[in-house]
RNA sequence: GCUGGUAUAGCUCAGUUGGUAGAGCAGCGCAUUCGUAAUGCGCAGGUCGUCAGUUCGAGUCUGACUACCAGCUCCA
């Protein structure tokens, strides 16, 4: 690499970097504890790591001792040398140093593989590169262990589990600095605790995976839906409610009882076996059939907020993030071959508005289908076409993202950047030939004879109690006017302004808003702070000035004291905020 | 589910080598009537996650279970 690649604008620099550095930490190992066997250590995106199978668990004084470790090996300045060998001394060279790992690897090359090997000091690690040249170009003071886990040998839950060390690192310790920021500005975000600091939602031990939502989380819960009904009926949606338990036999029909039944929840009512949904589209399927269709009927976008009851594993749940019971936005479009590609652009126009709505930056990707896909291969390649052919003609940017597919057809996922650059998977849009076909779904044609419709099954929020814990990170609990729980507070100075803090009160109410009061005889700061942790964002402050005049004392959340404006004003100028949902 | 860790008041945390619990904030009461992020004083609040065990004695030691945390796996 040339000079002017050493910078870590060059992606395939900071890999090498960053590959370089896990190295480090493998020699570090192997020196502190000569029995530790070497199994896998990329780069990734946040920096390194590396899996090691040894006798003792490492801890975080484990990871103290190794970083010292690792700061001896940059001091050293070893430098990396490359080389190359055939396959069975290969082999022979790892079984001579006992990696049984490294062996399992080389075996599993492919026959016309170049086996190479990097060599630094005593440290010799299967690898195919690109390094750095020396050990000594890592800086070591941005450099920093953060944490070690279990990790499966190749991610494989029925094989051993591994220790698995992660670390990070950077040219500079400025951008280490940044970096840690950034995860103690993720911390201070958490939606868990934001969640129960401002009395949304939480999770207790007698449901895990089952959140409680309080009084101001369903505030935010009800905007978003009526924010959802809204955009929906725009769009030309209808909306339906379907049941939560139905019977075993229609999840035997649709194939999830074939594909999903461990994530099931069973039950049985009067000696007959039902199932709690998992998803909506069963239900939708028998809402359609309700009667026979025209073909002029079609596309018919049908939406439903379902409740739906999948069995995650207990140690797969997190917060929000990842529950047992949630509310999919689902929307369904029946419809006929050439409604796909206009309903499919729809839709992804349709998503867009929403993020767009929130701050949200996002990208998209295509899932083809994956390996146990239960049409054909002509609609296989029929309906990846569809939806590849949509993003390529509206010039629509995407990565693809082979197999990760729905097992009854293609679909383009969203990703949306949250305001700390987290992704989050979040809109889908499913192409789908095989549930009209379970469900024997028809529609009569111009032509007299009845015919096959095809779907899409969408979702924007994805799950409206998953969205809401991002949506609490990304504004930082600082909700934008519309979905704010208490949308201003009236703080009187003294007693004496009371009467006109309940007037000034009572106005907002009657104009449509959120308002608390606080008369509490306490000092104005110390109200103020109050409603400042609550995120309030609009603060009247009222005293024996604003009562003789008539005026409200404004201080936002973000802004501080904002002045004197009189009440009409102020209430005009919310209402157009609280309207265009800005934030 | 797997690996490791954690569990003390509503919240955040202290609690020495085992000798039967403590602070701040929040809550309640009283005083204070104050102009943009914490007024003072007082009161109340815990069978120390649950169940066993060791011990004269367990918040402290052991085991099982439950939940949570960090990852892994999974997320149709």
């Amino acid at each position: 690499m040339s000079d002017n690649n050493y910078t870590f604008e060059n992606e395939e620099y900071k890999k090498a970097y960053r590959h370089t550095t896990s190295h480090i930490l493998a020699q570090a190992v192997k020196r502190l504890y000569p029995d530790a066997r070497l199994a896998i250590g990329p780069a990734i995106a946040d920096g390194f790591y590396y899996d090691f199978d040894t006798a003792e668990t490492f801890t975080p004084e484990t990871l103290d001792a190794l970083e010292a470790e690792m700061k001896k090996i940059i001091k050293e300045k070893l430098s990396l040398e490359r080389f190359e060998l055939p396959r069975e001394d290969a082999i022979q060279l790892m079984t001579e140093r006992e990696e049984p790992y490294k062996v399992e690897l080389i075996r599993d090359l492919p026959e016309d593989a170049v086996i190479s090997f990097y060599k630094q000091g005593e440290f010799v690690d299967l690898c195919a590169g690109p390094h750095l040249d020396n050990t000594g170009r890592v800086k070591a003071n941005a450099m920093k262990l953060t944490s070690c886990t279990g990790a499966y040998w190749r991610g494989d839950a029925n094989k051993k589990m591994l220790q698995r060390i992660y670390g990070t690192c950077f040219m500079k310790k400025d951008e280490l600095d940044e970096y840690l920021a950034r995860i103690e500005e993720a911390k201070r975000r958490d939606h868990r605790k934001l969640g129960r600091e401002l009395e949304l939602f939480a999770l207790y031990d007698e449901g895990p995976g089952f959140p409680f939502f309080f009084p101001k989380g369903m505030v935010i819960r009800n905007e978003l839906e009526s924010y959802w009904r809204e955009l929906h009926q725009e769009c030309g949606y209808q909306e339906i409610k379907t049941p939560i338990i139905l019977n075993e036999e229609l999840w035997h029909r649709s194939g999830h009882w074939d594909h999903y039944k461990e994530n099931m929840y069973f039950t049985k009512i009067d000696g007959e076996d039902y199932a709690v949904k998992p998803m909506n589209c069963p239900g939708g399927m028998l809402a359609y059939k309700r009667r026979m269709w025209s073909y002029k009927d079609l596309p018919m976008r049908v939406g439903e907020l379902g409740l739906v009851h999948r069995h995650e594993l207990s140690g797969a749940l997190h917060g929000l993030m990842r529950v047992r019971a949630f509310t999919q936005d689902d929307a369904h479009i029946f419809m006929t071959e050439e409604h796909a590609h206009d309903e499919i652009l729809g839709v992804i126009q349709k998503i867009d508005r929403i993020y767009k709505l929130f701050g949200f930056e996002y990208h998209m990707e295509l899932s083809t289908c994956p390996e146990d896909f239960i049409g054909d291969d002509k609609v296989r390649e029929y309906s990846e076409r569809i939806l590849k052919d949509v993003l390529d003609k509206n010039g629509k940017e995407y990565v693809l993202n082979p197999g990760d597919g729905a097992f009854y057809g293609p679909k383009i996922d969203f990703h949306l950047v949250d305001a700390i650059g987290r992704t989050w998977q979040c809109g889908t849009i499913q192409l789908d030939f095989q549930m009209p076909e379970r469900f024997d779904l028809e529609y009569t044609g111009a032509d007299g004879a009845k015919h096959r419709p095809i779907m899409l099954h969408t979702a924007a929020y994805g799950s409206i109690e998953r969205f809401i814990g991002i949506l609490t990170e990304h504004f930082a609990g600082a909700f934008p006017l519309w979905l704010a729980p208490v949308q201003a507070i009236v703080l009187p100075i003294t007693d004496r302004s009371r009467d006109y803090a309940e007037t000034v009160a009572a106005r907002l109410k009657d104009a449509g808003f959120r308002v608390e009061t606080d008369f509490r005889s306490e000092k104005i700061g110390y109200k103020i702070r109050e409603a400042q942790m609550q995120k309030i964002p609009y603060m009247l402050v009222l005293g024996d000035k604003e009562a003789e005049t008539g005026m409200v004392t404004v201080r936002t959340r973000a802004g501080g004291d904002q002045g004197a404006v009189s009440l009409n004003v102020f209430i005009d100028s919310l209402k157009q905020e609280k309207k265009t949902r800005v934030y």
